[in-house]
DNA sequence: ATAACTGCAAATCATTTGCAGATCT
DNA sequence: AGATCTGCAAATGATTTGCAGTTAT
């Protein structure tokens, strides 16, 4: 990985810090090593992931946690706003961080489990058009597509 | 209820109960007093509903099924596409019945779990693009707004 | 010192499953 | 008759909870 980046990573990684720890003093919570570890494991890292994910992956690193502590914190960092949680289908939820990103929808690739994300202002017009016609607030949305790769296959049927 | 919806509501429940017919023969299933009952009680209502709704429903009628046939009979008709299944968040399942209706997508007003259906193009525009930019197939998308009723107090504190 | 937190194991809740007996075809 | 269904109760799997012991403040 290339030096500017690993630097930029490590600036995150302190400002995500501050922000858990400012979020703590707000809400006279302790500042537990389990709270900054998961919040560090979880941003050391690019992709979406799961409670198991993070428990294996802290466990390989001789960090012992247990999932219920993993459970009762993530709640907090969504609190704190730090990280996002999805429930993709029935089964285990996904996590992802979210301060350093903005706001997006995804694409689950059902074949792979492979998720995308992508952005479209669209949405936002849609939701200003419920808002009018209902006469409601609406505070959050979820959207997700559901699709497979287009293979090879696929582009002969259509010639066919 | 005024005669001619009476009428209608029947014309349609004949017309479901020849559709999972249709299935059923083709698919070379059993035609069970249970998926009938099953089906003529959901079609029955005009409301989305889950398992223990529908047991209720059909228990107080003296129809007497098990929550373990009802779950699987509302996979064969949503196979069939005589209903949709929704996950609207965790918790129970919410089933709607489909075959009269065409795809819409759900806001969920977060306070009273009253759920609203409406239908906006732009959905398939955004599935559109997202299609080409990805090179994929989309299958299917989940679009659910929560939000909540615009009430008097909340117009108060704008003025404020 | 003491209220909050962690870890464990047991509890929960929706859904699924195994299986014995019932029932369509 | 024979395969499919049903109903029951037990199993499952993700998440939550109760509680005793630990720890940050």
């Amino acid at each position: 990985m290339h030096t500017s980046l690993v630097l930029e990573k490590e600036k995150n990684l302190k400002i995500v810090r501050q922000v858990l720890t400012a979020y703590l003093d707000e809400k006279g919570q302790r500042k537990t090593p389990e709270r900054y570890a998961i919040l560090e494991e979880i941003y050391a890292t690019d992709h979406h992931f799961n409670v198991d994910d993070l428990h294996f992956k802290m466990r390989s690193k001789n960090f012992r946690v247990s999932r219920a502590t993993i459970y009762n914190n993530l709640d907090l960092l969504i609190d704190a706003k730090l990280i996002r949680k999805h429930q993709f289908d029935k089964g285990m939820a996904h996590y992802e961080k979210s301060y350093f990103d903005r706001q997006h929808d995804h694409v689950i690739l059902t074949k792979t489990g492979e998720v995308l994300e992508f952005c479209d202002p669209r949405i936002q017009h849609i939701k200003k058009t419920i808002e009018e016609v209902f006469d409601i607030n609406i505070e959050s949305h979820s959207l997700y597509f559901y699709g497979t790769r287009q293979r090879k296959m696929d582009v002969d049927k259509k010639i066919t």
